[in-house]
DNA sequence: ACGTTTATTGAAATCGTTTCCAGCTGAGCT
DNA sequence: AGCTCAGCTGGAAACGATTTCAATAAACGT
């Protein structure tokens, strides 16, 4: 006596099990007697379907797998939330998997995705490490939608479908404006070099800096391993620096409070002595005092067009839509950046 | 050609379908020979064993499945990501779905994971409607952890296991301070009253003036429905009223923004014209200037204990350790509270 | 009234695994 | 030699659905 299977509902309905499954689904080539007498049965007896069931026989489980360093920073918890809401409506189940950027956990948790048929999968991989891996996963038939990060070189002509964020005019429109306020040191503070954001911020950045001609040894990169990792020590050493930057344009909310701690422990005044601009745009940003001005692009956005990305490829439409999206960065003027003070004047 | 069977894997190492399930499990009668070909055979060909089959047979799926009202409320992301770390030590995925606390959604999510055949399930309800549904879940044999909940009142003797975060003596501290800072008109801004967190807290906010001999009208509860609906707006209306609280507890990132950038419009200073306390450590508290003293308990444990909970009932181990969990609430000082201002104080 | 389509139906195959069960082999013991 | 017993093995039956296919019944046109 345990859960009530299809044959139950054959036996109280009085018909075949065929003509059960039948009924309960599209309902074609079912008399209108039968369909309701299953349907009765059925909701007399609490039927409900065994996905497993179903999923090994249809080749399709209904599942979204989803790879992503760490869901619980605020720039990927939006992401992974808004395509999470968008496939649930479309009647998918997403189940997350944090990979703490390890390639091996990468290769593991994508090994079991496989196992476990998910019919696509959201990627935001942590190194090019796997690229082979999401290629094989795709040649397999798996639609792979690769996460703001670069997607892996395809030897055919396909484009391979992605959501991607525009860092780099975001990192242009930070610099320039920093620029026009006076500024001509300035530190970038972002991650892994390697990676997609980073780098097209660094090349923004200095691109900005080229143009506008002026020295580029003002450009000061600072990559962090890990954003978790930069505490407040690190940013007091920068400060400290007899040539310090007069602005910092900080990634996330961790290393923006390393950040605003440090200036505040060395008696620097935001704006005043020092200019500070957020990327990523977060409750810390929006609410210090003073505002912290950011670059702000739309989170929710990027989960939901990862989310429509892969519907499309899983209702079989590739040809259809678009296969990528860039969306836009905006700099959300606050008060945190003003002109440098007199005496870092050129 | 698709994917890799069990059956290949046979054919290639020259045994039978049992032989090869034998080996790739338990191991157990099976010549050492058998082994080595069935193994040599199954990596040369890739196999992967179908999750779905074996979970089919087994009865036993290795997901677990989580219900929360927003994944991406950071107070909630910390929970999950730890949760999901330590089940996935264990071998589980866990799968993710939001329900912005709607009734409806919680009860379709409970009858995907029942359909699922998921083997556990940690959930936070957005209210008490559902109840019902988690004692049948429960009574039909699934694990069931209650996350900072009422646990559902049992029929039986046996406590439902759950992981609690003592509210109450956080919301009694932070008063206790308040009250010997001098503060006698404090206002609780708090979620959803009918909900455990909030009641705690409005009951130990009220036990602590009562214990004090203070008059208990000094004790101004707020109600917000959702955390996300307080705005600065709503902050305003209360701290523009003649008999204006000198002390604000407040819940979580959003309101604790609502009341800073409040105060800020009515140029009031923080902690001198208004004390500020934080139910919750989050960045936006921690860096804040004057960082933002808060009621802090740890969000990994209690992930980590729901998914420890639950590991215990899936192996079995009922009746070994506890049955539920209660975590400490710290009150972390910083500099946001100070005596009232002499015109407010009696 | 009779052949021909058309709408329903149920039996059976299938998905990929695990597991029960009976059979076989060879070793150990008397 | 005969007997038992343990260790391996393969065939076949689940698990719970979907789907093909052939059979039956009803409707239809002439």
């Amino acid at each position: 006596m345990g859960v009530i299977t299809i044959r139950d509902v054959a036996e109280a309905a009085g018909v075949s099990l065929s003509t059960v499954s039948r009924a309960l689904n599209g309902g074609k080539n079912v008399s209108t007697r039968a369909a309701r007498d299953v349907a009765a049965a059925a909701d007399r007896l609490g039927y409900q379907p065994d996905f497993l069931a179903r999923s090994l026989r249809t080749r399709s489980t209904g599942m979204v797998g989803c790879l992503v360093s760490d869901s619980s920073n605020p720039l990927n918890a939006a992401i992974v939330h808004a395509a999470e809401e968008r496939l649930r409506e479309a009647g998918y189940l997403l189940a997350v998997v944090n990979t703490a950027s390890d390639p091996v956990r990468e290769r593991a948790a994508a090994a079991e995705f496989r196992g476990r048929r998910t019919d696509g999968m959201l990627v935001a991989p942590g190194s090019t490490a796997n690229e082979k891996t999401w290629r094989e996963l795709a040649r397999a038939g798996t639609p792979v939608i690769i996460l703001d990060r670069d997607a892996p070189e395809d030897a055919g002509d396909t484009h391979w479908p992605s959501v991607q964020v525009d860092h780099r005019g975001g990192a242009r429109a930070a610099t320039r404006y920093l620029i026009g306020l006076g500024h001509r040191r300035i530190a970038l503070l972002t991650g892994d070099a390697a990676m997609r954001p980073s780098r097209e911020r660094i090349a923004g950045f200095r691109e900005e800096f080229a143009e506008a001609g002026i020295d580029p040894a003002g450009a000061q990169i600072r990559i962090q391993a890990s954003s978790m990792d930069f505490a407040q020590g690190d940013a007091l050493v920068l400060l400290r620096d007899e040539e310090r930057p007069t602005a910092i344009i900080a990634l996330g909310t961790r290393i923006l409070a390393g950040v605003l701690r440090a200036a505040r422990d060395l008696k620097l005044s935001v704006p005043d002595d020092l200019s500070v601009l957020s990327v990523g745009d977060t409750d810390l940003a929006a609410v210090h005092i003073p505002a912290i001005t950011a670059l702000r692009w739309n989170l929710e956005d990027v989960g939901r067009a990862a989310a429509e990305l892969l519907l499309q490829r899983l209702r079989g439409e590739a040809g259809g839509g678009p296969s990528s999206a860039l969306l836009p960065v905006d700099l959300v003027l606050r008060e945190s950046c003003a002109p440098p003070a007199l005496s870092h004047r050129p």
